[in-house]
DNA sequence: GCCAACGTTGGC
DNA sequence: GCCAACGTTGGC
């Protein structure tokens, strides 16, 4: 099956990419939306690219690159009393909500700011700018792509 | 900290 | 099933 792309919004101060390469790899539960979810449970795949951008950030914008290392399964936090995920009306037998693993691949040297996503014509239909409160949505191959290229390079050009 | 957008809840 | 109230997200 073709790989595809992802953008994955975190908050910078609860999680950011930084903390993301120091371990590795996270789970990434709490995600309580049911677009968001469909698109973890039924769509998203091992290898699949994402886009990791900071939300509530100075500026927001896109961080670095991981990649899906787990599949959609159960969000459990769901099940635990003591979780600040914790939903009572998910249970075991029946999840309502679900999650996916996540990898470092790389942090940008400078963060691809909104307001530069915003500033490229090409990158116009991404959902980031008319689906503003949808933390994980789909990206064509060529956003990823022009994004990653805009991340690797300083705007100083070095 | 403000507030607009927008999804969810619950009374009817 | 409608829709007002409410809660959350996230840019600014």
């Amino acid at each position: 099956m073709a790989k595809r792309y992802w953008l994955m919004k975190s908050e910078e101060d609860v999680y950011s990419i930084r903390d993301l390469e120091r371990e590795g790899t996270t789970t990434w539960e709490g995600v309580r939306n049911y677009e968001a979810r469909n698109l973890m449970r039924d769509h998203m795949r091992v290898g699949d690219g994402v886009l990791f951008y900071h939300s509530n950030a100075n500026p927001p914008g896109v961080a670095g690159l991981a990649t899906v290392s787990r599949a959609g399964y159960p969000d459990h936090f769901a099940f635990d009393r003591g979780s600040r995920y914790h939903d009572p009306k998910s249970d075991p037998d029946e999840p309502r909500w679900f999650m996916v693993d996540l990898a470092f691949q790389e942090a940008f040297p400078e963060v691809v700011s909104l307001e530069r996503i915003k500033a490229m014509p090409e990158l116009g239909q991404m959902a980031l700018l008319d689906r503003a409160r949808l933390s994980v949505q789909p990206v064509s191959k060529e956003e990823f792509q022009l994004i990653r290229k805009m991340g690797r390079r300083r705007k100083d050009g070095r």
